[in-house]
This record gives structure tokens, sequence and C-alpha cells, in this order.
RNA sequence: GCGCCCGUAGCUCAACCGGAUAGAGCACUUGCCUUCUAAGCAAGAUGUUGCAGGUUCGAGUCCUGCCGGGCGCGCCA
């Protein structure tokens, strides 16, 4: 509807030639917007105001030559100047009407744009580090990003969904070293176990299941032979490292790492089997072990190299992220020869335009956000924008059960798994209430709230609204009534009462909503805007019968209903919540 | 100390590149089921948008300073 108003503006605007090199700067679409109060019409439009300074003239001057080059059009009732200058545009009965029918003709398609070929984006998210379970926290990476992507694709752009996984360096040490403690635990053998080690109970179960193959047993006093002590009295790092020393030696390098491996591979599937019992599907696995097999990260390094970027200080190679607006310089390859992850990421993001993605978007939690400089400096240093990446912020969760905030702590182990949070409130809600904040506003996660099944449950009264017309369709049949597409069609004129126009207002707005909610990484504004929708129909539903004697009018409100039913579930299925028939 | 994010009704939050009288839900009060699902509807009020300046036709939104909260500032991951 929109654009059919965009279009009428943009030709009225050709017309006035003077205005025509100001108002080719300006996007015209952009200058619409819906009004807040009926009295303003349908649609609004500031363009009168924006060009007024470059035109020279009045705003009020302004608006009525441009209303004066209005050409006619079914669609449009009538146009007012209001205000300082705003052009108002009431749209026809008709308009609506023509409407309804596309949603109906469009069925599960509607609101979507066709899809292009540009820009190729790729979402990268969740990503987090496989040395345990996700918690609560991914669970709002996962359903924010799940959405996003969702709505990204609705809106037209070619989009792949990625989950870097972090399989190398230091924390897959830590992660091995865990595992055989607590192997050896169950062979006879026990040491005070490493604070800085992982202490979860899923370390023993994955211990319990490891392939025992060339995993020995051994002594306390080997285990610790010259390792420095432990926090409270000693340095927790070091501890472990010379603990995970000790363990390459012993198992030698090849054991260790089968044991490595063989504690990451449940991890990772546990990741994902969770994320897709959540809905959340990525299309692409990209792990940093292959990065670095393939040589990406070495090949990346020598790149760098060659085009004089870096240098070296104190043994090792440092990138000059302050020349690209970092707060200081970062080392790339420590003294003792290791790379660093910041050298997997620049070699990853590297490898995402290469693949020829045109823009990257990650979404990373709100403690990264130091990252971002770095990350866009590594893409300059190789050639490419930095502005070719975007970084979405997510906020940290805060759980709340019986009004009291849920301690939570990874390091000892005590966090809320993502898993037993949607075992105690639905994936359907879970997913709803992640993404119902925008995500650079922490999130306060009410469980009583999320389980509740009470008109206290925003996800309840969506869904309600969908099986109550569902309902209405049962009945209808049960009556031994059809609903008439044609005689709908025919009688859409009847459609006269105000809670009618209401919601054939809020039904035509969907696509425009799909697009500034895709456009702002913002699914909130689809959450706000399915309540506003199923709070239109369940007053229309109070207020009127449906099914009633006379076939025109029966038609036509059942063609109302029709369309409502689909844009819910339109809506709905982009967050990834169910949409039921009965409830 | 430096950097990033946030501050809107009693509570939880919206507000599309700056637009017209800043909106929802919860909680509270009162009505509505012999009629398509009462997980519903209707009616009732609440604001110095943290504070102070600035930019302009117009500021919750942009700029500066201050106050308050969160996070980040390793050859950690």
């Amino acid at each position: 509807m929109k654009t059919v108003i965009a279009q009428l503006l943009g030709d009225a605007l050709e017309t006035l030639t003077n205005l025509a090199d100001a108002a080719d700067k300006l996007s015209v679409i952009s200058t619409i917007e819906r009004t807040r109060e009926p009295s303003h019409g349908h649609f609004a439009s500031n363009v009168a105001m924006r060009l007024a300074k470059p035109a020279g003239k009045r705003p009020h001057e302004l608006a009525a030559a441009i209303v004066e080059n209005l050409s006619a059009s079914d669609q449009i009732e009538k146009v007012e100047i209001a205000g300082p200058g705003f052009i108002n545009f009431y749209l026809s009965a008709a308009a609506f009407h023509r409407e309804i029918e596309a949603i109906i003709d469009q069925g599960a398609i509607y609101g979507r744009h066709e899809t292009s070929d540009q820009p190729r984006i790729l979402l990268e998210f969740v990503s987090a580090n496989p040395t345990g379970p996700l918690h609560v926290g991914h669970g709002r990476h996962a359903a924010f990003g799940a959405t996003v992507g969702n709505l990204l694709e609705a809106a037209g752009f070619p989009v792949e969904r990625e989950y870097y996984v972090n399989d190398t360096g230091r924390q897959m040490d830590i992660l091995g070293v865990s595992v055989w403690l607590r192997w050896l635990e169950e062979h006879g053998t026990t040491i005070a176990f490493p604070q800085a080690g992982y202490r979860g109970e899923y370390i023993r179960d994955i211990a319990a299941g490891i392939d025992a193959d060339g995993v020995i047993e051994v002594s306390a006093d080997d285990l610790l032979d010259g390792v420095p002590g432990d926090e409270p009295r000693g340095d927790k790092e070091a501890h472990i490292e010379a603990l995970i020393a000790n363990a390459k030696r012993l198992l030698g390098r090849d054991g260790f790492d089968h044991v490595c491996q063989q504690s990451l591979q449940p991890i990772r599937q546990d990741i994902e089997d969770d994320l897709a019992e959540f809905g959340v599907v990525f299309d692409r696995w990209y792990s940093e072990q292959e990065l670095l097999k393939s040589n990406r990260v070495d090949d990346a390094l020598t790149v760098l190299e060659k085009r004089g970027v870096l240098y070296k200080k104190d043994g090792a190679t440092w990138f000059p992220t302050t020349d690209f607006g970092d707060e200081k310089d970062r080392v790339v390859v420590r003294e003792n020869g290791a790379r660093t992850y910041f050298a997997s990421d620049i070699a990853y993001h590297y490898d995402k335009r290469e693949r020829g993605f045109d823009h990257l978007i990650n979404i990373l939690g709100a403690d990264h956000h130091g990252y971002v400089a770095r990350l866009k400096a590594g893409l300059e240093a190789m050639g490419y924008e930095g502005d070719d990446l975007e970084v979405e912020l997510v906020q940290f969760v805060v759980l709340y059960r019986d009004g009291k905030k849920v301690p939570m702590s990874t390091r000892a182990g005590e966090f809320v798994t993502l898993r037993q949070l949607r075992e105690e409130v639905g994936n359907d809600a879970a997913r709803f209430f992640y993404v119902s904040r925008s995500n650079d506003q922490h999130l306060d996660f009410d469980l009583d709230v999320a389980k509740s099944q009470s008109n206290d449950n925003p996800v309840y009264y969506i869904q309600y609204a969908h099986a109550r017309i569902a309902s209405v369709f049962r009945q209808l049949a049960e009556r031994s009534l059809a609903w008439n597409d044609a005689n709908a069609r025919a009688n859409m004129a009847r459609l006269v009462e105000p809670q009618e126009g209401a919601l054939m207002t809020t039904l035509s707005r969907y696509p425009e909503v799909i697009e500034l909610a895709a456009n702002n990484r913002a699914p909130q504004h689809l959450v706000h805007y399915l309540r506003e929708l199923a709070n239109d129909f369940h007053t229309y539903y109070n207020a009127h019968v449906f099914i009633v004697d006379d076939a025109g009018t029966r038609d036509a409100r059942l063609a109302l209903c029709v369309a409502t039913k689909t844009v819910i579930a339109n809506g709905l299925t982009i967050l990834g919540v169910s949409a039921p028939d009965s409830m």
C-alpha cells in the first residue's frame, strides 16, 4: 500500500521541475508513514517540510503544489494538507478490500519480498565455545539470530547462517584435561580438581563415554609432577597449564588429542541437537580446526606481512589495529609461536568475504564489543571495507522466578541451560520472550509469566487468536456451511463496522512491519505488531458474530478471518513460534 | 581513568532516517458467557522521556557536559 502512495508522490514531484534536484536526494518512500491519529488519514508524508528549505518555499505552499499534481487513483479517497505541512492520505475502502484479497491469494508468502541476488548476507550467531552445554544467554543469541535470519529472508535477502566452532587452542586443552581427570577419578586416581577446569556434571558423563583405547591410567604423583599449586594459594592458570603439559607428556600428543576430540564431539553434537530442537538451524558449522588445517590462517598472515602491515616487538608479531581506530595494537603470533584467536578471526572474516558474501552480520554478546574495532581493522587490512561487517550486540539475560533473580555462575558450573529453559517454559514461549525486547536492552526473563497459560502471557494471546479463527471454521462446517471466496469478494463492501476497519488497517501494515523489522534487525517490532493484530481480532470477535444468516456478510467477514489467520501464522513462523489450530 | 551500551507511567517495555496530543502489557476498579474457545472483550489514569544546555519549522530520538546502572579494556578464550 505504501508503495502505491510513494509512486503517486514520486510522479507528482517529477512534474515540479524546480524540485527535481532536491527530490532526487530524498527517498520518497521514507517520507511516508502510518499515522497515529485516524483524523490524520491512513498515511502521511512530510516531504513538503523536508523539501521546503532547498525549494525556498513555505511547507504549506509546497504541499499545495504537490497535491495539485497528484494524479487520481481509485485507491485514494482524499488528500489533505494539515499541521505544519503534512500531506495526509485517506485510502478508499476498495484499497483495503484489495489488500485483504491479496492476503488470501498469497497465503504463506504474503508479506515476503521476492528474493534478490544481492547483497549476499552471511549471518553468524551463537558460535558458543564447544566446552559445555548452551545456557540461557546463548538461547537469546539463538532466538534473535534465527529470527533476524528469517526476517532478512522475508525481506528478500539471500542469507546464510553460520556457527563458528572455536575448537582449537587452550580451551580445548582445558576441556581435554578436565575430561581425563574425571575419567581417572572413575579409575581410582583422584586429585583436587583444578579451579580453572570445567567443573560441570556433563564432563563426568563425557568421561564415562569415551573410547578408552590409548587412554592410560596414571598415578596422582605423575599427574602432579612439577605442577605448581592451585588457587587459592597459587595461580590457577599456571596450575592447569602445567597439568595440560603433563597430560600431553603422559598420554603422548596423539593420546591427548584423542581425548580432546572425543570430548569435543559430543558437546558439539549436543549443541547442534539443542538448537535444532529450538528451531534454530545453521547452513554451516565452520570449524576453526579446519581453518588452521587448510592454512587459511597462515595464508592470511602472509598476506598481511606482504602488505607490510605487521611488525615484531618483544618476540611477538603485532597487528597495528590502532591505525584502524582500535585502542591498542594486538598480537597475532605469540612469542611462543602460537597464533592468537585474533589471527584466526582475521582469516575467518577474510574467508567469509572471499566466499562471496557481500555483507557480514555478526551477533555477539555485549561483552564482546571490544572486538568490533579489531575485526573491522582485520577486514580493512585484508583489502575489504570495515563496514562490510555489521555487529549486533546482544545484552545479557537475567532469569526471574517467584519475583527473584535466579543466581547463575558459569565458573561454578551453576547455570541454567537452554535445554532446561525450553523444557520448563516450552519452545514457543522461549522463542517469543527472547525476541520481545530490543537486543541492546537487558532482558528480564520472567519464568512465571512465560509458563503461565493465562492472559498474562502474550504468546498465548496471539496463538489464541489463531486458534479461535480455526475454531470458527470448524463451527461453520458443523453447521453444514462453507465459506464462499468468490461471494466474499463480491461483498467486501459489507465490511463497514469500525472493528472491521481497524482490523483491515492493521492487516495491511504487515509488509511494512516485516521490512521495518528486517532493516533494523529488530524482531520486537513484529512481536508488538502481532500483539496488536491479535487484539484487533479479539475485539472484533467479541463485538460481532461472524456466522450470520446473510451469506454476503458472512462470507465477507470470514474472508477477514482467513486473512487474519494467514498474517498471524506468517508472523509467528518468522518468530519460530507455532500457530496452533486449537488450544 | 578510557571506550561501548542503557536510563521513558508503580513494574516490564514500545516509539519506523527527527514529525502532529510519547504508546502497550502487568498490577488496580467495574461490567460482559442460554450466541463462533472468557487463554477473550469493554470502560476507568498514570509522564518535567535521569539533569542542564545546544542544533531547527519541530527533539524521547541528533550534539556537548553532568548524574546513575551494565559491560569491556591480557602475548586469555
